[in-house]
Formats: C-alpha cells, sequence, structure tokens
DNA sequence: CTGAAAGCGCTTACAG
DNA sequence: CTGAAAGCGCTTACAG
C-alpha cells in the first residue's frame, strides 16, 4: 500500500507497539516510566532503540496539556547597526542562559523568538509564539503594559523589569539602590560636585527607575546635576557617543561625573570623551550600570553596578514555572545589586581588588 | 455546569465559532488567512480579539505535520566555572542569533537546549527536544558520528563544525585557509622561524582541521615547530593560561609565534605571559581564531581570523529548512573567513594597514 | 499489569 | 464561501 503523505519514517507509537507486540498504551507507559512489568518494559525499549523512535512532542503535549516550553521575547537590535552592537548582545544573552539552565533543571525547554522595532504584526507574532509555549517570559519593551495585561489573561506572563500587572509577575533588579550607592561613592569619596546622568531609552523601566535614583541622591547630597533631552540616550555605545560629541560641539562643560544608564552607555561615553582628549577618570569621571564582563577590560576598569543577570534569568523561569503549575507567586521580585569600584570613576589601581573581581587576571600593563 | 479540568480560561476554537456564530472550519479559515467573506471574517476577528484567544500550537502541529520549531542544542561550559567564562558564551550565541533571525523570516521559533558535559541521560534529552522540534541543528562536540547518523534517520539534522554523515548535513569555516593565511603572515611577512600551535578541545573537529593545517603550512615554510601534548588546551582562556604556566614552570623556550585555536585561547595565553613578563608581541607573537566582538579590545588587539560567525548560523537555520521541506540540499556547506591583522602578531598599529589587511580574503595572500 | 477507547484542539478534504 | 466529520499521535481513565 503506497504512503501519499508521509514518504519518510514518522513513526508512531502504533509502529513500536507493533514491533513490540503490545498495546500503543503499554508503550506510552514504559516511555513515560509508569508501572509496566519488566518483560513489557524490554520488548518496548528494544522496539524503540530498533527503530529510533522519536515520540512526538506535539501529540503529547496536546494530549497532556503540558508543552515544557517557555517561550522568551526579546527585542532585536536593529536599530544600532555598529559592529560593536554585537556586545550588546551580551545583556540579554546571559539572562537568556539563565533561563535556559533553570528551565533545564525542570525538563523544559527554551522556546527564543526576537522581535524588532518595526515589526508590524507583533500581535501576531507574539500570539504565535505563546501558541507554542505553556507560558512566557518578555524582556524589556516588548508590550505595552496594557498589552501585557490583556496577554496574560490567556497565558502565563513573567515580564522582566517590567512592573506586574494584575495578572503578570515580574523579576527586576534593584536599580535605586544601586544608583544611590554609586552617587554616594562619586560624591562622598570622591567629592565630586557636578554629576549627569547619561540616560538609556526613555520607555525603559530600568532606565526610568535609575534616573529618577539619581535625581534625588543627587539632590540629597546637594551635587549639582545636568539633566534633559540632552542627556538622552539609547543604551548603546553608539548612542551615548553621539551624545557626548553633541554636548562637546555645543561648548557644554562636561560634569566632573557621568553615571550612565549601562555598561554599553559607559563605553560609548569613554570612546568620545577619549577621542576628543578628554582624560577619563581625570578630568571626568564615567560609571556604568549592569557589570558586563567586558567591563573590566575596557581602559581604564569600569566602575559599574554588578547584576545578577544569570540570576534575573532563573529567577524569571522560576517564577513562571509556579505560575504554570499552580497560581500565585511573588508578583514583583527585586534582586540585589551591588557596587563594583573599579578604576573609571578615579579610584587608583590595585592589582589585588582587580584580582578578586575576576578569577583570571586582567592582564593590565599598569 | 463545573468545569473539573481546566480551571482557567483555555480558550478553544469552539468558544471562537460559539461566539462569531460561524463553525470552527471558518475560524480555522480566517485565522489562517484562507478564502471567506468580509462578513465571517470580521466577526470570527471580533471574537477573538474579545476573548483574546490564542491558538494552541500543539493542535495546530499534530493537525498540519509542521511545529515551525528548530531546535538547537549547545554544549553548556560547566567545566570551566570561572567569571571569565561568561565571554566564551559569545562564540555560540553568536551563531544562536543568527539561527535565530533566520527563522524568524520563515515563521519559525528556535527551541534551545543545552547538555552538560555530564549529562547522564543525553539520548533522552535530545529526544525530547527532537520530539517538539521539526529538525535539529547540532553544535560541535555534542554526538558522535554514528550517533548523529542514527538520529538523522528520524529527523533532519544539521551539524555546526562537524561533518555530514549519509542523512545529515554539516555546515563549517575554511579553518585550513584562514589557519594557512596565518602561518604565511607569521613566517613570511614577519619573519618568524619557530610556532607553536595551542589547541582547542581534542575532540573538536575545527580544532583538528585547524592542528592539522597548522603542521602541514608550517612545515611547508620550514619554521620550528612545537606541538604535543603540553601545547593541549581546551578552547577556554582559563587552559591556555594553565599551559603556558606549565610550559614557563617547566623552563620551556618559548616560540617566536603562538597560533591560537581560538580567541579565547588567545586572551589566555597573553594573560599568562603578560603575568610573567613576557612581552606580546616583542618577544612572542600571539593569534586567535573567531574574531569575537572583545578581540579588537585586548591589548595589543587581536590579529586573528575572522569567521562569519553570523551567517554561520543563517546558513544552518536555511540548510535545515530546506531539507525540512524537501530533502537533498548542499551536504556540506564550507563558508569563506578572512586574516584580520592587528597588533598581536607584531604589526605596528597603523589603522589604514589594518583595514586593508582586515579586507583580504584568507586565500588570496602572496 | 494490560488493552480498547475516548479525547486533547486544531486542519482539511469533501459535499453542499 | 461554508459546515460536518475524520484524523493528526499521543495519554489516561476504565475495565479486566
Amino acid at each position: 500500500m503506497a504512503e501519499p503523505k508521509k514518504p519518510k519514517g514518522t513513526l508512531t507509537i502504533y509502529d513500536v507497539a507493533t514491533r513490540a507486540g503490545v498495546s500503543i498504551a503499554s508503550v506510552s507507559r514504559v516511555l513515560n516510566g509508569l508501572g509496566s512489568s519488566t518483560e513489557t518494559r524490554e520488548r518496548v525499549l528494544l522496539a524503540v532503540r530498533e527503530l529510533s523512535f522519536v515520540p512526538d512532542g506535539a501529540a503529547r503535549a496536546l494530549s497532556n496539556g503540558l508543552k515544557e516550553v517557555v517561550g522568551v521575547v526579546f527585542r532585536r537590535g536593529d536599530e544600532v547597526p555598529f559592529a560593536d552592537e554585537d556586545e550588546s548582545l551580551l545583556f540579554i544573552d546571559v539572562i537568556n542562559r539563565g533561563i535556559e539552565v533553570a528551565a533545564q533543571r525542570r525538563g523544559f525547554d527554551v522556546l527564543m523568538s526576537s522581535v524588532g522595532v518595526h515589526d508590524e504584526n507583533l500581535g501576531s507574532r507574539i500570539s504565535a509564539i505563546a501558541g507554542k509555549a505553556d507560558g512566557l517570559i518578555l524582556h524589556d519593551r516588548i508590550l505595552s503594559t496594557a498589552g501585557i495585561a490583556r496577554l496574560a489573561e490567556s497565558v502565563p506572563i513573567v515580564t522582566l523589569a517590567g512592573s506586574p500587572t494584575a495578572a503578570s509577575l515580574n523579576v527586576r533588579c534593584d536599580n535605586a539602590s544601586g544608583i544611590r550607592a554609586m552617587v554616594r561613592h562619586l560624591v562622598h569619596d570622591h567629592g565630586y560636585r557636578s554629576l549627569a546622568y547619561l540616560s538609556g531609552h526613555a520607555d525603559s523601566p530600568d532606565n526610568k527607575a535609575r534616573g529618577r535614583a539619581f535625581e534625588s541622591e543627587a539632590a540629597a547630597a546637594g551635587a549639582d546635576l545636568q539633566t534633559g533631552p540632552a542627556w538622552q540616550g539609547n543604551y548603546s555605545a553608539e548612542g551615548a557617543a553621539q551624545v557626548i560629541m553633541a554636548l562637546l560641539d555645543g561648548g557644554r562643560a562636561m560634569p566632573r561625573a557621568i553615571v550612565c544608564a549601562n555598561d554599553q552607555t559607559a563605553l560609548g561615553a569613554m570612546h568620545a570623551l577619549a577621542r576628543r582628549g578628554v582624560d577619563v577618570p581625570d578630568q571626568v569621571a564615567v560609571t556604568g550600570f549592569d557589570d558586563v564582563p567586558v567591563a573590566r577590560h575596557l581602559h581604564p576598569p569600569l566602575t559599574t553596578v554588578h547584576q545578577p543577570i544569570r540570576e534575573m534569568g532563573a529567577t524569571a523561569f522560576e517564577v513562571l514555572w509556579s505560575r504554570i503549575n499552580a497560581t500565585g507567586g511573588e508578583p514583583d521580585v527585586v534582586l540585589p545589586v551591588r557596587l563594583v569600584v573599579r578604576e573609571s570613576c578615579g579610584c587608583a589601581h590595585d592589582p589585588a581588588a582587580a584580582l578578586t573581581s575576576s578569577a583570571l587576571p586582567a592582564g593590565e600593563e599598569a
């Protein structure tokens, strides 16, 4: 009899059952480790091996009501088509690795889906991935709060660096205390009196929280602040470099210290400053946020706020997983951060400290 | 009537049909953009919106025979638990991004699954992910050639940096000409007479190809070679640093140039050399392979072989996609590489020169 | 422990 | 264009 549809293998549990001389129910039980006689188990396992049988996950999921898949949606950086942009992969990728490792432990796999800024069919894209998963982890700036709230009615959702809605949960880091510690270090330990905050995307919750904390803490410390649209960056090195260039070209005097929204921004600011002959940190101090791995390799090594990036991902998965298996769960998990003092703030080079912050010698030639 | 099983929503196409006053067939047609009257379309779309209906991907896949998912399996680096290890994420992550972007264009999503070196249930892990996808992309060192050949009988498979089997396809870069161009540059342009190859994982096909090309080209150029187990690294910075330390501690004289299996290895070698006061490149030249983004930020900037990492990922997806949709396809795609001359080889800092030589295809040196 | 049978939520010929 | 019905490959009560 000719088989018109499936030209090749596409073996099913029926083939295994026939070969093993048992019912499909028995095959299923063996495959799932449920009760069965040694005899049956061995015959089924043999047939499975001989046929190289791979059970269909879709059928399994449909029957079970569980796909064992979490979807992760993140923003594709097609806004900044520069070579260095590759490095900005780091932050999201490390989070995603954290998600993946945690998922692994629960037998879940991770479905990745990036969306571009200009994707028009955002709704259907998200719907498609939601349909392929048991729940979704949404990175920053994917959906509006309203959009998240709506989608969360039909699908378990955890946001990263957002805020919880009626049905969705959120995981973020403690932006405020990180920035406060940084400002205090700059003002109290170094005695800098004028500061600026070089911001990230205006619509990023992390950025807003950092900006707010910066303003209140700097004001409380009695420092002079430079703010406003001229200091508006976009989390990218390129964007930051442009901001600094424009400021310098406009004859604007630099503040004594620039607190950047993230490490990429600090990288771009340092490049621009160096290109214009402004010494970092002697003339202007620059600091970051995130502590991506490359931060310690910059010149000077970057003083920044360390986020437990991997853990954020792992936590997001765990929170989502509990939500998938039950209702409830902590709606807004806040992870601690810590100040990492290196040299871009003006602190002296200290080999011992450098060694501590890295398992490998940083190799900086003093 | 109480609903014991699905406490919450779990809406189906039936709910949408009822609400819209049409049959489930019509709902399905509208959802898939097939022929339907404007009237029907609008009523269905309205109902979908009102209910926030998300079609179940598993049911869709089961019915269609297509999941629109490709699985990617890669090695989790739990062998090198150092902080800097984060950076080795880069290479795999960039490939995976390339896969993801290409997949996006075809309406596919990417299912990620890492495996640890010591995972015992490798077979069932791979089987589980294979069952959730339409095909698999396997990174380096996941399965033996025999294992790949067997699995490929039941599932479309593309390997990265491997070799094709009877049923599986492969995508790799042109290791041999990259290494040959590098050796020629070192021997002819710089006049170095003694070289060593600091290798990667012994069981990596890329590493073997690079090592072989190194030996034959260096021998042909009449250079002295240092080889053997003492030069066995593992693709990590830490591993490379240990190799160099051991060599130095053993009183071994360094060769004039060290060709490293990848950029991470070069990073580790440079760190170790610097720590022992050996100047790079004046006393010993060091080169890499990959050209990860951080390579240009090292001190000195790393001379290396550029791989089109993102394109490798994208190509792997495209090859797999054609295989999923038909049989055939190029069994062994080889992507070109090019020599990127910076300063760690001993070339002087010269932006113009660097620009020129980095534009040269690896195979076309004098 | 084991098998026959129903059902998971879609898509798709098949008629109308 | 539209609806009734079969079928995709599993899991799981339900009997035996």
